[in-house]
DNA sequence: ATGACACTTTAGACAAAGTCTATATAAGCC
DNA sequence: GGCTTATATAGACTTTGTCTAAAGTGTCAT
């Protein structure tokens, strides 16, 4: 509650239903995987404020959302600055640290733009 | 034709006809912007056939299937290794070079898995 | 040529993820 | 309490992409 209130974020019944489910330990969540878990718990939210809520979340800083499949946008409880390795087969997700990698190292941005984010995926797959 | 064939793929009229319109210059292209180039060049082709192709010529190394936004598919015809700018507001993609920040220098990947491919993509916003 | 077989194309049905809209509910504030 | 604004909801809708079954095309041996 606290955290969301420090974020700027009115801590509404659903919002603070869907941060507690989301908000502990580490985890990577589709939408639809947050909208299967609130049906759970009791208490289900409905989609549209599933989807509103992820989106505010991650607006304000709490989530980061994370695009992996055409088909499907993660959001990752993680926010520290860090990037992701995907499992194409298993479709596992996992942080991995580039700090050392990439930070302070970005080429000059197209004239009259301004960094918003910078998105590192690295694709895997098991060894057949 | 040649590049086709090259690359192990039956040139059908429709393949051809697909990769004329597409390999010109360095573009961009959803699949769905693909299938209305072609009803405007005469010769239409389904939209089946649109998102066969463009998934064949990507596993076959024609283009790059790029990941940008959840509700879009873009292929690249730059396949040289290199990366992404995405502006969130205008929807414009362009290519950066990164070879020299990234290359070599990634981690060691999860046991058991191997590499696919990295995209990078750095997200920007006009400077308002 | 012709017949057989594999590959390709096609229209349209279908599926899944996400957005929109109108209405209902709740919260903040005087 | 009563007013105003913000939020939540169900369900319709949209969009992107996949699947299916049928028809078309190509290739190759005979």
């Amino acid at each position: 509650m606290e955290r969301l209130q420090t974020a700027g974020i009115q801590p509404t019944r659903q919002r603070v239903h869907i941060a507690q489910v989301l908000l502990t330990g580490n985890q990577h969540l589709s939408a639809d995987q947050v909208l299967e878990k609130m049906k759970h718990t009791g208490k289900p939210v409905s989609k549209a404020t599933v989807y509103n809520t992820l989106g505010l979340f991650a607006a304000r800083g709490i989530l980061r959302e994370v695009i992996i499949d055409p088909a499907r946008v993660f959001y990752d409880t993680n926010n520290t600055p860090h990037h992701h390795v995907y499992n194409t087969v298993t479709g596992e997700l996992s942080d991995i640290d580039l700090r050392h990698v990439l930070s302070e190292q970005l080429p000059e941005l197209p004239e009259g733009t301004e960094l918003e984010g910078v998105d590192v995926v690295i694709r895997v797959r098991p060894v057949r």
